[in-house]
DNA sequence: AGAACCACCTGGCAGC
DNA sequence: TGCTGCCAGGTGGTTC
C-alpha cells in the first residue's frame, strides 16, 4: 500500500522521536514476513543507536552504529510510535523497544512487508539495483525518454517498475498519468520527448502534494503517530470508476492491465 | 530481452 | 445472518 509519498510521511513523523536513541531491546512476536526477519537480529541492534534515518523508494532505512535495518511496509504494513508497555494488537509483529520506554511497531496484517538488517544497506540485494528517485534532478523528462526508448510495455506498467523510478505505485502512476494527460496504455518507447517531460514534472508534483498532505489513507494507512493521509481526497481517478472526470465529466473508466486496476479518463488521457 | 503472469497473505466488501 | 468470491497500496520469481 504505502507508495513513496507514505514512506516518506512515516519516516519524517518518526524520525524526531527515535533519532539519537537507542535501541534496547527487538521483539519479534511473528518472524514470518516476505522474508523470515533474520534470527539473530536483536542481537545486531541491541545497545546501538539510531543514528539517522533515509528512504530508498518504498524502504525505510534506519541507520544505526554498524549498520542499518532495511524496512518494507509492503501492501498493508504500518510502523508506529507507541508505548513499549502497551499491549500489542493482532497484526503487531514487530518492536523495535527505544530507551525512552518506547517503541516502533511494525503491523503488517499480509506479511508483505519486511525488516532485513545490513552493515551496507544501499549494496543490499533488494537495493542495489533500483532505479532513480522520482524526486531527484535526474529524474526528467529526458531520463524516461532515454530508458523507455524501444520499450513496448504500457507507460503505466514501466512507471511502476523499480528497476526504472522507485516509489511510484498504482495510484500514483495513475494520478500522474491523468495529470500529464497521457493515456496508461500508451507504449513507452512512443512517447515524445515533451510529453516525457510532462510527466516527469507530473510526477514530482503528484507525489510532492501527496507528502504535504501526509499521504493517501485508502483503509488502513497511518503515519508514526497514528494519523491518517489526506491525499485521496485529492486523487483525481484512482478509485474513482464510473465517476465524473473532475476536468472534463467524462465517466473515469477502470480496466486492468497486468492484475493491476487502471483508472482514467478518455477524454483527458490520449 | 522483454512482457505477462503468479505467488505470497489477510481482511473487507458486494452479492447471493 | 452467513457464506463465497473477488479485490487491495508491492515486488521477486517464473514462464513464455
Amino acid at each position: 500500500m504505502p507508495e513513496l509519498p507514505e514512506v516518506e510521511t512515516v519516516r519524517r513523523s518518526l524520525t524526531p522521536h527515535c533519532v539519537g536513541r537507542r535501541i534496547v531491546a527487538l521483539r519479534v512476536r511473528e518472524p514470518r514476513l516476505r522474508w523470515p526477519v533474520p534470527g539473530d537480529l536483536d542481537t545486531r541492534c541491541t545497545n546501538q543507536t539510531i543514528r539517522g534515518s533515509t528512504r530508498r523508494g518504498k524502504y525505510l532505512l534506519l541507520h544505526l552504529d554498524s549498520g542499518a535495518l532495511i524496512l518494507h511496509l509492503g501492501m498493508s504494513g504500518s510502523l508506529r510510535l507507541c508505548a513499549s508497555d502497551s499491549p500489542p494488537e493482532r497484526h503487531d509483529h514487530i518492536d523495535i523497544v527505544l530507551d525512552d520506554a518506547r517503541c516502533l511497531r511494525l503491523k503488517d496484517p499480509r506479511r508483505f512487508g519486511a525488516l532485513l538488517w545490513s552493515t551496507d544497506p544501499f549494496s543490499h540485494p533488494l537495493l542495489a539495483h533500483l532505479g532513480v528517485e522520482p524526486l531527484d534532478a535526474t529524474f526528467d523528462g529526458r531520463y524516461i525518454h532515454t530508458h523507455g526508448r524501444g520499450r513496448r510495455i504500457a507507460i503505466k506498467s514501466w512507471l511502476m517498475d523499480a528497476h526504472q523510478v522507485v516509489g511510484v505505485g498504482n495510484i500514483y502512476a495513475n494520478e500522474a498519468l491523468f495529470r500529464a494527460g497521457i493515456h496508461p496504455f500508451t507504449a513507452t518507447g512512443r512517447l515524445s520527448r515533451p510529453r516525457c517531460e510532462r510527466l516527469a514534472i507530473s510526477i514530482k508534483t503528484v507525489l510532492q502534494e501527496a507528502i504535504a498532505a501526509g499521504g493517501s489513507t485508502l483503509r488502513d494507512f497511518i503515519d508514526g503517530s497514528g494519523h491518517p493521509g489526506w491525499f485521496q481526497q485529492n486523487h483525481q481517478v484512482y478509485g474513482r470508476a464510473k465517476q465524473n472526470c473532475r476536468v472534463c465529466g467524462s465517466l473515469i473508466r477502470v480496466d486492468r492491465d497486468s492484475g493491476r486496476a487502471t483508472y482514467w479518463c478518455p477524454h483527458c488521457q490520449k
